[in-house]
DNA sequence: TGTACATCAGTGAACGCGCGTTCACTGATGTAC
DNA sequence: TGTACATCAGTGAACGCGCGTTCACTGATGTAC
């Protein structure tokens, strides 16, 4: 039964919305057709009137996860004067490695969630990938008032200290935490 | 037809061997049983007299991978005298954020390798895979002659920095050699 | 504005495929005498 | 040491399953008059 364009366009978001949550946290190849449609409500028969095929629906999510990424630390970048840019820099960077960040898998950066994955996917999710990592990684040099070799060493140990911390956090809570402890302290 | 026992023993290693290479190119996903004996010289249905399962082949694959990396960073640690100590350690620094090392996805270590697969994966790979981390961990210390938290910092940053080159390699290598160089000067 | 018809978003059965796993079978190895 | 037989590592066909994708169909929406 035919929809308004409204309602179909509705439901596109949806399925990138509920795409942008699984994927983080089981991963594209966890999450199936089926599962992302019935996410947004629908049945899996209809994907293919909104996505050539899943790989278009990885590419959508991870642009879509990598633009609320950026804007938030845009947003630190773009703080009016020094002072506070550095306050707002190490909150962001602290609020990175907490527990709550480790755990919320279906909310966590894209360049974490995504980078094992991404290098076995097709043209358009690493390059959808890269471009948002180019720009994030400007962003955040902006934002640390360093220089950007110091600013991409300070990413890379929060990204790994999260991705090191969720690794264990199932089977060593105590090291998991005593990682982000670490992290946050530099 | 049947071998002789020493003969058997040969092919489960040579099964595990593939493994641990193959798993760390592809994920453990992305590679079947049937590859895997197929690799080993074998066909697949003879698995299960070496497995009770896949998951089995993962966990020794993963203790196999953690048993050389561990050797390796125990060497550093192991060297007699703070200096060559020291020496050995940026060395060993240097090494792991090499081109080289970024290509060599079935050589490279297991905590980026499988970071991100393992925490999906049953007890038993997430319980090998926690303990080989812990060990690692404190040899890294060790060898480093820093305090525990600067040296967790400081592997979060090469495992990291290693991910991050590796996620942007085919699509943006200047990206990707950009954050190696980073990484190592640090 | 009202009517007739074409469009197309969504449905659900069906497809081909590759996977992990099972199983009857083979025949060289290991062992009991 | 030689012989007879049980063992079991390896083979390859077969299984059930879930996946991505296709397709004929439905019926409300959008449009031409």
């Amino acid at each position: 039964m035919r929809v308004t364009k409204q309602r179909a366009t509705e439901n596109r978001d949806r399925v990138v919305a509920a795409a942008a949550q699984l994927f983080r946290e089981r991963g594209f190849d966890g999450v199936s057709v089926a599962e992302l449609m019935a996410s947004a409500g629908m049945t899996h028969g209809g994907f293919y009137n909104h996505f050539g095929a899943k790989e278009d629906v990885e590419a959508a999510a991870l642009a879509h996860v990598f633009e609320a990424s950026l804007a938030r630390i845009q947003a630190v970048a773009d703080e009016p004067d020094d002072d506070s840019r550095a306050r707002a820099f190490e909150s962001y960077c602290a609020s990175y490695v907490t527990p709550r960040a480790r755990d919320a898998r279906g909310a966590s950066c894209p360049m974490v969630a995504f980078a094992a994955d991404v290098s076995r996917q097709g043209e358009a999710v690493r390059s959808a990938y890269s471009q948002g990592l180019a720009a994030y990684l400007k962003a955040f040099a902006t934002a640390s008032q360093t220089e950007r070799a110091e600013a991409i060493r300070r990413f890379a140990m929060l990204a790994g200290a999260l991705t090191l911390a969720r690794s264990v956090a199932a089977s060593d809570p105590e090291l998991s935490d005593e990682i982000l402890v670490a992290a946050r302290s530099s």
